[in-house]
Order: C-alpha cells, then sequence, then structure tokens
DNA sequence: AATTACATTAAAACTATTCTAAACTGTTGA
DNA sequence: TCAACAGTTTAGAATAGTTTTAATGTAATT
C-alpha cells in the first residue's frame, strides 16, 4: 500500500509521470510477493472487480506497453490470440499446460543451460528460451 | 507438378476431399524441397501471385486449420500480432532475428538435448522447443 | 497561476481471424 | 450415369484484440 512512493519514484526515474492510473497499475502488477503472468483482459478485469477503478482501456494499453519499453514487463508469445505479459523479467523458461492454457514459470535452475553450436553471423544472441508443453497422460492429441 | 496425385493420395488418407483448392494449396506449402514458415496472408499472396488463382480467404484459413489438425503443419508463436504456420512439423527449434522479424530453423543437432528437471505432477511433456531471439551486435534496445 | 508537454479518454478504425448461410462439388451407390 | 448427400467453398458479416484519433485533462516547470 505504502509502495506508492517507491512507485512515483521509479516512474520518474525512467520519465514516465506517476499518474493515479500508471500507480493504480504498478501497484496491480508489482504488490504481489510472487511474479504472475496475465492478459491485457486479466489486468482490465483486476482493476476493475478488486480495486473499483475505471481506467480506459486505452491507457492500460498504453501503459502496459510503455513498461513493457522500459523493461519492467515482459511479453511472452504462447499462442496468438491474444498478448500475455509477465511481471517476471528475468530469462526464464515456461510451462505451457495444454489441458487448461495455463502459463508455469520454470526457473533456470529447473533447466540445464543450453547449449547450442549454431550461431547466425552477424548476430549477438539476446536471449534463450525453452517452452515446454505439457498435457495429462491420458490425452488425445489436440 | 505431378504431386498432385500424391497429394489427392495423402488428401483421401486423412479423409479430406481433394478440392482443386486443396490442391493447389499443398503444392505451395509441400513442393519446395526446403520446409519454410509463412503466415495465412504470405500464403495468400503467393496463391494470387504466382499461381495466378484465387482462392477465398476463409478456404485458406479452413485449409490451413484442416492441414494443421491432420499434423502436415505446425503453428509456431512467436510474437502474437499474427500467426506463423511451419511446414517443418518435427520437433525443432528457431532463431528470431529481431532486427527483420525472421524465423530461422535450428535443428535438433544443433542444440543438446534440454535437460529438465522440474515436472509437473499428472503431466507429461509433449515437445520441448527453444526460441533463441539474435540480433545485430550494435543493437539498441528495443 | 500560466504554460507546456505529456497522459487519459471514448470512440472510431484497423487487423487478424472466425462465423454464416447460400451455392457448389466430390463421392457413393442405385 | 445420375441423383442425393455430405463435405467444401465463398463473400460478406461478425468478432476480438489492439491501435489510432483528437479532444480533454493533468503533472511539471516557470
Amino acid at each position: 500500500m505504502s509502495n506508492i512512493s517507491i512507485y512515483t519514484e521509479k516512474l520518474r526515474e525512467s520519465g514516465l509521470r506517476p499518474t493515479r492510473q500508471r500507480l493504480k497499475i504498478c501497484e496491480v502488477l508489482f504488490s504481489p510477493e510472487k511474479t504472475f503472468h496475465f492478459t491485457i483482459n486479466d489486468l482490465t478485469k483486476i482493476i476493475e472487480d478488486k480495486l473499483s477503478e475505471k481506467i480506459s482501456l486505452a491507457t492500460v494499453y498504453n501503459t502496459i506497453h510503455a513498461f513493457k519499453k522500459k523493461g519492467y514487463l515482459k511479453e511472452i508469445s504462447i499462442n496468438s490470440d491474444k498478448s500475455y505479459f509477465d511481471t517476471n523479467v528475468t530469462e526464464h523458461h515456461h510451462f505451457f499446460d495444454e489441458d487448461t492454457n495455463e502459463l508455469i514459470d520454470c526457473s533456470n535452475e529447473d533447466i540445464d543451460s543450453v547449449n547450442i553450436k549454431k550461431n547466425i553471423t552477424g548476430k549477438k544472441i539476446k536471449s534463450v528460451e525453452v517452452l515446454i508443453k505439457v498435457a495429462s497422460d491420458n490425452q488425445n492429441q489436440k
């Protein structure tokens, strides 16, 4: 709750004005002790339901993009119907549960570092991430 | 060109009627000696430009989904604004060039098998794929 | 307090994709 | 061979997620 001054500082440092809307979004995203995944729709719902706050959808999009650009959020691609974001911005891996469409973090310790023998000339590796798709055993193929 | 009878057979085997449209799409997708990546838009353009054929967009979508369901195509998620498909349906990895938005195949031989120490109870691993993002050295962060 | 640049907003626009319902076509079997 | 049926194609409408627009509001600076 009293994180507000921290967020205000954080925003100002990165050249973003600490508006009421941005501070609210910071609270939702960065107050929980655990990192989590969300869609814009999820976030909008949380803001409306839990905070009974009304933030315009466009503002939510603007803010999320601004935060992503500043490196406070990461975008994850698992399927293409909508964008997923992650408050865990460290390089890490994911399990994707095909039964429930749930995304589960997988820390770097849970996977031995990936050894890549090929490289693209003139290009530098920016990130290496593993996506492990899982489903229950008695599953007919999708 | 005379692959048509092969495609006809392939389609029939999987319970899909070998229509003129589907055979054309098979030709575009499965005749090239190399596998490749494409979007629905790419495919539509190829059909219109190179084959000067007019196939309804809905049919292209229907067909691609049918082919995916039958395992003739694979969907890849790199970004969420559109769907990418791959004619290489084997489990394999990708380089993604952030400068050009290009997707480059990375065979299993180019990456040592990934060792996963964690597992999700009651779930079985269906696939393990690595996405390596690359960009030119002198790149300011996106 | 006035100014200015940055933010928010509702609504319109846009893009990728799916749905609809009518017309069409491959297949089957008489 | 042809009728009948089920599967397929089609244009256009509908939908969903996201971006743009342009007007209004607000934080920071003077």
